[in-house]
Formats: C-alpha cells, structure tokens, sequence
DNA sequence: CACACGCGTAGACACTGTCTACTCACTTTC
DNA sequence: GAAAGTGAGTAGACAGTGTCTACGCGTGTG
C-alpha cells in the first residue's frame, strides 16, 4: 500500500548520505540523482522542486531524532532524567550529524510549501514533541514540589509552557553552539586535564537543566 | 590613510542590503556586483571568493551588532540591567534583521579561510565580547550576594563562565526561535487579548534571565 | 492489438561562481 | 616628454546548477 515508488526513498537515502557525508552546503539536486543513479530530471516526478527534496530529507532527520528520544527516555522513567537524556540526545545528536541539524532548521530554504494535504508543513511537525516536552517539564516540577509542600516565597516561578520554552531554545542553542565549536572556544580551548570535552559538554548540560529546573534535590 | 579602494566598501553594502531585503539565500556574487554597478567580475580583485566577501558581509553584521549592544547597555549601570538590555537587542537583532543574523551563522560558508594576517578569523572576533559577557554574569551574581551575605545551602552554583556560556547559548536559541516563530507556534498562536508579541517575548527573556541569574530581589 | 499512462531520459535555457585575457587611465622612470 | 609598468575594472569562456519541456519505453487494460 505505501510502496508509493521506491525511488522516492532512494533519494532521501541518497540526500541525507550526501548531507551527512559532504555537509549541507552541497547538496545538489542532480548530485543526489546522481548518487541514487537515475538522470538529474528524474526527481522531479516525485518532487516539484529542489526545496521540496531538501524539506523530505530534513523531516527524515526529525523522524530519526524523535526515535533517538524515545530510547534515550525509555531507560529512565523520572521525568527530570528523561529531560536529561532528552537534553543529552539533542547536543548528541546535532554534534554528530552536524550537516543534518544545519539542513533541519535552514528555514530559508526548507518549508516553503504546503507539501501535501495530508502531510503537515514542517515546522508545525514538531509540534507535539514540543507539546510532550512541555509536560515533561511540568511533571518535574511537580516531582520537585513533591519532596518539600508548599514552601519558600512563591517558588512557582513562570508558567510551565514558559519554562519550557526557554529551556527549549537554551537546548536548541546550546547544541548548536557546542556543534560548531563555539563554546569550546569561548570557554578556553585546553580542557583541564584529563577532562574529556564530553564531560565538559555534560557539565554544561547539567547547569542548563539546573538553572531551568532548579538543582537536583538528592 | 585606510582609503583602501571605496568599491570594497560598496560591494559589502550592497551585500548587507542585498541580504536585509532578499534573505540570506539569495545572494548571488554576480546579484552584488551588479547592485554595485560593476561587472561580475570585479569583486574578484578584493574577494577572493564568493564566501570571502560574504564573510566580509556577515563581520559587517557583527560590527553592527556590537554598537547596537553598547549603545543599549549605555543606558543601565547594574549588571543586571545590561544583561538585560542585552538579551533583548540580541533577540531583536535577529527578529528585525533576520536575514543577516541567518548569515552570520551560516558556518558552513564563513570563516573557511584565514582571511589575512591581520584580520582574525570571524569565529575568533566574537571571542572577547563573550568575555565582557561573562564579566557582566560575575559581577551579576556580586551584586545579588551583596544583599544578602552567605546564605542558603551552597547557592553558589556553577562558575561564572560556564553560567556565562549557559546563559549565552539559552540568548541564542531564543534569538533564532523567536525570529523563525517556532516559539510563537509553541507558545499557541493568538496572543492573549491585547499582549502583543513584544509582551510575550519580554516575558521569555526574562524567564530566561531570572532562570540563569536568579529571580530579581527587588 | 492498440491505447493510455506512469516513470524515467535527454536536451535546452537561464543563471551561477570561477578563471583568464584584455583594455585603459594613471604613475613612475629614463 | 615619451616609454614602460601597474592597478582596477571589463568581457568572454567554462563547468556546473535548478527548472522546464518534449520525448522514449515498458507495462497493464480496453
């Protein structure tokens, strides 16, 4: 039923190859037909435009993310651990698929189009996850208050949906920044010794979930 | 003395305005030259190549970035308060010339090639105002001690560069979020009756702000 | 058998970035 | 003052790109 032309997927195999292989900046449409092994014209039947291909190969990437969440949370079952592993896949992720996470969020090139009537416009796609994110966020304040009732001068701090919101974009920036090596820089090249630049990257991981999610309470 | 050739500046210009008005995906090498009114190939006698002078283009946005951050931190003398002046003009910043900001980012075009001798790479010019920055989160986090003199279990937190790093890349995401409308979206779109979006936007910065910094103690 | 149709090919077109040869005004030098 | 040199910009060529259009070619159906 769904075996709507093989070739189709050839060419988002083939695109997200190229992406992964060469970066984002190159990744031609005859180059990919190229690679998939048909002529540059043949994708055209499948998509209207050289965008349009760009857009299926970058949805790829957040379906492969989405999978990379669910069994990055599946070993946890807190709700600030899952937003941890959560957190560690999202720098993870965009640190060893660097061209992928470029492509993912070129909103220049990428969404230009409805696509299809059934398929949702890219960005609202990642809507639920946002959605899922947000409760987590609410569980683990609600895990935290669990512990001590109803104490302290209104700890309750700004909405749930802000609070995830910001620590959204402090994760989306933060993987970004740490792909592209900025924050190694800014932060002084050598790490101290025997300090892997992974343990650095976890260090700044916790002091995001923490300043968002308040310290771990033991 | 720094005469050095008048088309140089122009071709910048007419990529900085080629940039505000088209977006950061359409700009041609030839398109510039032509809004310049030379022929294609006289940008080649100061640019090597099409990324050198886009490169050149994005250090123009940096430049503009700066004075518009000093120009808002001169308003406030607290810490605090320039932290804050500063993370709402680097979200407008990216909001009101989003093109530019898309570009300066694009690392997988800019900052290929050492440029000159003299010229550092682009990576490496943001480097000391990220310095300033963190002094500003140390002497943030001096100013809210000196209210109340060692209290709490271990408020310390992480080191100030680390919040500094944290802080900064939570300003970046937030700054790219907001300017692609991916928090809007999340955040559900209709604004409450009479919120702008301005009002929403001054409300996440300073979610983000009091998440880092801790909450203002008026 | 003839027909239509989905799928892919091949060529054309305008455009791009890069490279190279050239013009031409202006300065330097004999 | 004339000749040589030099820097700045022009113009054409080349390979490559995305898009568009016309054309094969096999398969399934009337």
């Amino acid at each position: 039923m769904t075996d709507e032309g093989s070739l189709r997927e050839r060419l988002i195999d083939a695109g997200v190859e190229l992406v992964l292989s060469e970066g984002s900046g190159s990744v031609g449409l005859r180059e990919i037909a190229r690679r998939a092994g048909v002529s540059h014209g043949a994708p055209r039947r499948y998509f209207p435009t050289h965008d349009a291909l760009l857009s299926a190969v970058a949805r790829r990437g957040f379906e492969d993310l989405r999978t990379r969440f669910e069994t990055a949370v599946a070993g946890t079952t807190t709700a600030r651990g899952r937003l941890e592993a959560l957190a560690r896949e999202y720098v993870a992720y965009a640190r060893e698929r660097r061209g992928m996470f470029e492509l993912m969020f070129r909103h220049d090139l990428l969404d230009s189009a409805p696509q299809a009537p059934g398929r949702s416009r890219l960005r609202e796609s990642t809507l639920p996850l946002f959605g899922h994110f947000a409760e987590l966020v609410a569980r683990c304040r609600a895990e935290r208050h669990a512990g001590q009732p109803a104490d302290g001068p209104g700890e309750a701090g700004p909405p749930p949906r802000v609070t995830a919101a910001a620590l959204w974009s402090n994760l989306h920036g933060l993987a970004q920044l740490w792909a592209w090596g900025s924050l190694q820089l800014a932060l002084g090249d050598p790490p101290p010794d025997g300090d892997t630049g992974d343990a650095r990257r976890d260090r700044l991981i916790a002091a995001v979930l923490d300043a968002h999610l308040g310290p771990v309470t033991s």
